[in-house]
DNA sequence: AAGGTCACTGAAAGCGGTTACTGCAAACGT
DNA sequence: ACGTTTGCAGTAACCGCTTTCAGTGACCTT
C-alpha cells in the first residue's frame, strides 16, 4: 500500500526509450511508431504507471480543475447545484473541487489557498468577505454563484423577485392578512432579495408587512423551530412565506404536528421546488428555480471564461411560481 | 483579474536577494537576518505574493491535502460527516477535497486521478469498485468510511447491529407483527448490515421476517415514496424500520398526510438521530450514530496513517438506541 | 547521386518551489 | 596571531512532467 509511484524516467528506462517518448505515448500526442508505442504501453500497463498530476500541472500550467465554494452542504439545494456544476465541468474534462466553509472564520484562507490549486473558482454568495473575493479574483477567474456581480466579477443567479408574486397571491387572491417571513436576510443575498420582494409585494397591495422576518437558517430543522416560534405565540400568522422549501417543509411538519390544518389554519409557501415539495400532503406552493441549470451555467461561464474575458457579467435565470395546495388553492 | 502570479524568482529579484532567502522568509524556516527578512516581507506584502501550491507540492513531495469520496451529498448525514472530517483535517493543517460520484460509472477514473493530487483518500462504502479501491490503495493511503476493511485497507464504521435492538423492541416489547424494512441493502454496506440485523432480530424473536425490503434510496423523498408503496397496498405493515432517519421522516410525512396516526396506526423507527428526529411530532425513535465522530476518526486514521502503517485496521464506533414516541413508547 | 522531405526519437530547458551544500566574513577561543 | 565556530546568504540540484529543438536514417525527387 502506498508504494511510491513510478516516474516517467523509470518507465523510460524500463521501456528503453526517452522520457519524451513515454510522455508522448501516455498522452497520445506527437508521433510514435507503432512498435515503440506498443512496447511503452506494455510497460505502462505492466507497472500500472499513471502520470503524476502535479508534474503535469506544473509543466502544462493548468490544473484541469475548478473549485466551488459553499457555506454548507445540507439539503437538496447544494446537492442539485453541485450536480449541475459537475456535469458541466465533466463535459469540459475538468475536475471539481468542493470547498465547504461551514461559516468558519478562517475559511477565507482556504479559499485563497485554493486559488493556486485550480484554474477557476465559483463562490456561493456571501461565503467569503468582499476583500477576499477581490484577492482571489486577482489570481484566478472567479464567478459568484447566487449573488450579485462585484468589481468585475461576474455572477449567475436566479430571479428571486418571483416570491413577490407568491406574496401578492396570498394577499390579494386569497385575501390573507398577517403573513410571516421565515429566513435570515443577512445570511445570503438570495434571502435578502426574497425578503425585499416580500416587503415590496406588501407595499403594492397596500398591506402592512411584518416589521421583521423570523431570522433562522435554511434547513428543515430551522423551519420546525420557526413553526414553534410563530404558532405558539399569541398572534400566529395566517400564512408563512418561507425563504426556501426546506424551511417550508419544516414549518409544515411543525404545523401538522400541532394538529393544525394546512392550508385551513395556516398557509405555507416555499422556494426552490425540491422533489419533496410535490410529495407532501398538502403539496407545497412554491417558486421553481432551475437549480441544476444554475450550477451548470456557472460552470460554463467559469470554464469558458478561462479563455475569453468579458462575456456575460450577470446571468439571471428565470423562475416561475408553482401553485399547489399549501397556499389554499384547490387541487387541479 | 486573473493576472499571472509572481514567482519566487521575481520576488527575489525585486528584494535583491536569492530565491533561497525568499523561500526561507515565506515559510519561516532557516536563518535570515532581521533586516533582510523585513525587506523581503515588505516586497511580498507589496506585491501580494503567495507561493504556488503546485510548486511547493512538487518540491516537498506532499500535497497537504486529503480527499473524501461520497456517493452523493444530499441530507444531513454527509454534511455532519464532512464537518467531522474537515475539523480534524484542519487541525492537522491539511486541506480536504470532496469528491462526489453521484453513482456515475466513470467516477472511478476521477478517484484514480485524485490519487495523484492528495496524500490520502477516505472512500465511503460502496462508492467505487473493489478493483479501483485496490489500485488507489496501491498509490496512496486509503481508509474505507462506513464499510468493511478490505485487502489491508483499514475501515471506520458504526455499529449497525443496534438496529436489531430496535427491531426486537418493536416485536417483543410492543408486540407488533408485520414489520417492513425500508432501504436498499445493495446500496451500501451500512444498509446491508442493518437489513441483516433486522432479519436476525426476527429470527431471535421467532417471527417471520418480510422476505424483501422496500429497496429505495436514503433520501426523504424515498421515504415518502415508500409510504405510498406500503400504505396504499392491501396489507399495510404495523411498523416500519427505516434504514435511516431521512427515510423515516419521509414515511412519517407520508403517513400523516394520509391521515394516519403515528404510532397508533403505524410505528416508525429510523437510524442516525439527526436533529429533525427530536423535532418532529411524534418524535422519532432511532439509533444514535456518532456521525461527526465517524468523520473525525476517519480523518485521524488517514492522516496519522500517512506516517506509520499498520495501526488500527477496523474501528467500529458504538451506537445506542434512542426510544422516543414514534415506536409507541410513552413520552417520558 | 545530391538534395530534400518525412517519420521518429532523444537531449535539454523549463514550470515554481525547497534545500543541501558552499562561501564568506565576523566573532570567538587559546 | 591563528584556527575554529557561527550567522547569513547564494548556487544549483532536484521534484515529475511536457515540449521545443535538433538529430538520424529512410525514402523521394529530379
Amino acid at each position: 500500500m502506498g508504494n511510491k509511484r513510478l516516474t516517467v524516467r523509470e518507465i523510460a528506462k524500463l521501456a528503453e526509450v526517452s522520457v519524451a517518448t513515454v510522455s508522448r505515448v501516455s498522452r497520445g500526442t506527437g508521433q510514435v511508431s507503432q512498435e515503440t508505442r506498443e512496447r511503452v504501453l506494455r510497460i505502462i500497463e505492466e507497472y500500472g504507471y499513471r502520470p503524476s498530476q502535479m508534474g503535469r500541472t506544473l509543466a502544462e500550467q493548468r490544473h484541469g480543475m475548478v473549485a466551488i465554494v459553499f457555506p454548507g452542504l445540507a439539503g437538496p439545494y447544494f446537492s442539485e447545484l453541485t450536480q449541475g456544476f459537475e456535469s458541466q465541468a465533466m463535459e469540459a474534462g475538468t475536475g471539481v473541487h468542493i470547498l465547504v466553509t461551514h461559516h468558519r472564520p478562517d475559511s477565507d484562507d482556504s479559499v485563497l489557498d485554493m486559488a493556486s490549486r485550480v484554474d477557476g473558482i465559483a463562490i456561493h454568495g456571501d461565503t467569503v468577505r468582499a476583500e477576499t473575493l477581490r484577492r482571489v479574483a486577482a489570481e484566478v477567474p472567479v464567478v459568484v454563484l447566487a449573488g450579485r456581480p462585484m468589481d468585475g466579477v461576474p455572477a449567475v443567479r436566479a430571479d428571486n423577485s418571483t416570491i413577490g408574486e407568491l406574496t401578492r397571491h396570498l394577499l390579494v387572491d386569497h385575501g390573507y392578512r398577517r403573513l410571516a417571513f421565515v429566513g435570515n436576510p443577512g445570511g445570503s443575498p438570495d434571502v435578502t432579495d426574497r425578503w425585499e420582494a416580500f416587503q415590496a409585494a406588501h407595499r403594492q397591495a397596500r398591506v402592512t408587512a411584518p416589521r421583521n422576518p423570523v431570522p433562522l437558517g435554511l434547513q428543515q430543522s430551522d423551519g420546525v423551530l420557526a413553526a414553534g416560534e410563530l404558532l405558539d405565540g399569541r398572534r400566529p400568522p395566517r400564512a408563512v412565506v418561507c425563504a426556501n422549501d426546506e424551511t417550508a417543509l419544516g414549518v409544515l411538519i411543525g404545523a401538522l404536528g400541532r394538529g393544525l390544518s394546512v392550508p385551513g389554519d395556516l398557509a405555507i409557501t416555499g422556494f426552490d421546488d425540491v422533489p419533496m415539495a410535490s410529495l407532501v400532503q398538502p403539496r407545497l406552493t412554491t417558486v421553481r428555480q432551475p437549480i441544476r441549470e444554475l450550477g451548470a451555467t456557472t460552470a460554463r461561464l467559469l470554464i469558458s471564461g478561462l479563455g475569453n474575458r468579458g462575456a456575460v457579467m450577470d446571468a439571471v435565470l428565470a423562475t416561475e411560481p408553482v401553485f399547489r395546495e399549501s397556499c389554499g388553492c384547490p387541487r387541479t
